[in-house]
DNA sequence: ATTATTGTTAACCATTTAGTCAGATAGTTA
DNA sequence: TAACTATCTGACTAAATGGTTAACAATAAT
């Protein structure tokens, strides 16, 4: 057997564990928080005894770092970037879809984040937050131009983007009370498209993009 | 001394202490969590010891349920009731208006309410559901005259209120992000009315009721 | 076949934590 | 003053928790 098979092989195994490590611990820290999710409780979700979940991440923050590191990176990915050739109101319904969807198809990875935040983000290296910064300085410019151009209405750019985070994200943070009001067991895609077409809808138009 | 005195007096110490207690566990309870926070970290916030705390209140669960129901009725109240006589205009104005003056005012109490439903609620009973469920048919029902009367664009009217509520909150439990963003160490009344002037433009105009 | 490496696990330990308790102190009433 | 009640607090305990260790099992390399 070749080394590059030996290592695929064992890899293998080191990956799947911490996958499946990985996947019960993003729960237990929605579930419980930092603090409330224990290595036993990680360990029996995953079905493994405690021990062995500690041979594949040295402590307990260590997991935890992982997660927000998975979850970050995946956010990142998803979300993509404002596309800027096409004018202000093709980017923002793409931007708007875009968030959307990931709010509901991975809405532990927002809670984490939202938890995370709130908490006053004490995980999160500077790195994180000043590339943020960076992000939103950077789109606002953007909007800047068009509203310059007289291609938007006047609106605060910075506010704009808290705006569409806000109500996007407000479907993975809040699920529970949503279907609690909505009187719903799960989301269906129906739900999704909706979702998307009043908030294009509504942003489109108080950015003065349609009618 | 009478004796309504006397109860009175006895009722200070009592009155008091619990405050400091509450208001300890309050930022405790949002800096670490449910679990995070132990009774010991609330006591040395409140600079009490910890078997003080735990003569006023039973046990840790009671506490936090103290600081959660103290947490709903401020908010309840803060916010009141969606001014129905003067048309959707008026009554989406004054409504943004509470929900961002409460925000900025108090975002501790939103922080702990986001943080219990991104959990799934484990601790709000039923009826806190149920009441809620109740407000947003309510309210949406009022929405919805206003659309078929003419008087505001359709859109649905439940989806509106999560936008306004999501908006609004986002400014308390994502505090941390937004600072960081603005470049900021705290918030100023400028920076209250901005977001309400901001809101109000873009919603009102989303909804149809300006321009 | 033997050795080395990787994975698995029970048993154990030190520390933290919620909660108890008995006794001290201060304030109130008769 | 004496009895009574509310407040306060150090010392304690039982359980939970994060993490270690040492022995064992499976797999791969020589």
């Amino acid at each position: 057997m070749t080394s590059a098979n030996q290592v695929k092989k064992n890899g293998n195994i080191r990956a799947k564990s911490q996958v499946k490590i990985l996947t019960a611990a993003r729960t237990e820290f929605v579930l419980q928080g930092y603090r409330g999710a224990t290595v036993q409780s990680i360990a029996d979700r995953a079905e493994m005894p405690k021990a062995n979940i500690l041979y594949y991440f040295k402590n307990k923050e260590n997991i935890y770092h992982a997660v927000l590191e998975h979850t970050l990176e995946m956010w990142d990915e998803g979300i993509g970037d404002i596309e800027a050739d096409k004018g202000p109101k093709v980017a923002i319904e793409k931007f708007i879809e875009a968030k959307v969807r990931m709010s509901f198809k991975h809405p532990e990875a927002s809670k984490i984040y939202a938890m995370e935040i709130i908490q006053g983000a004490p995980h999160l290296k500077d790195y994180a937050r000043t590339y943020q910064r960076q992000w939103v300085r950077e789109k606002a410019k953007l909007f800047q131009q068009w509203i310059d151009n007289g291609e938007m209405a006047n609106v605060d750019p910075v506010h704009l983007i808290f705006l569409i985070w806000s109500a996007t994200q407000h479907y993975a943070d809040f699920e529970t009370q949503i279907l609690t009001i909505m009187n719903r067991a799960d989301f269906e895609e129906d739900d999704v498209q909706q979702v998307i077409t009043f908030l294009c809808d509504i942003i489109l138009r108080g950015c003065g993009l349609i009618k």
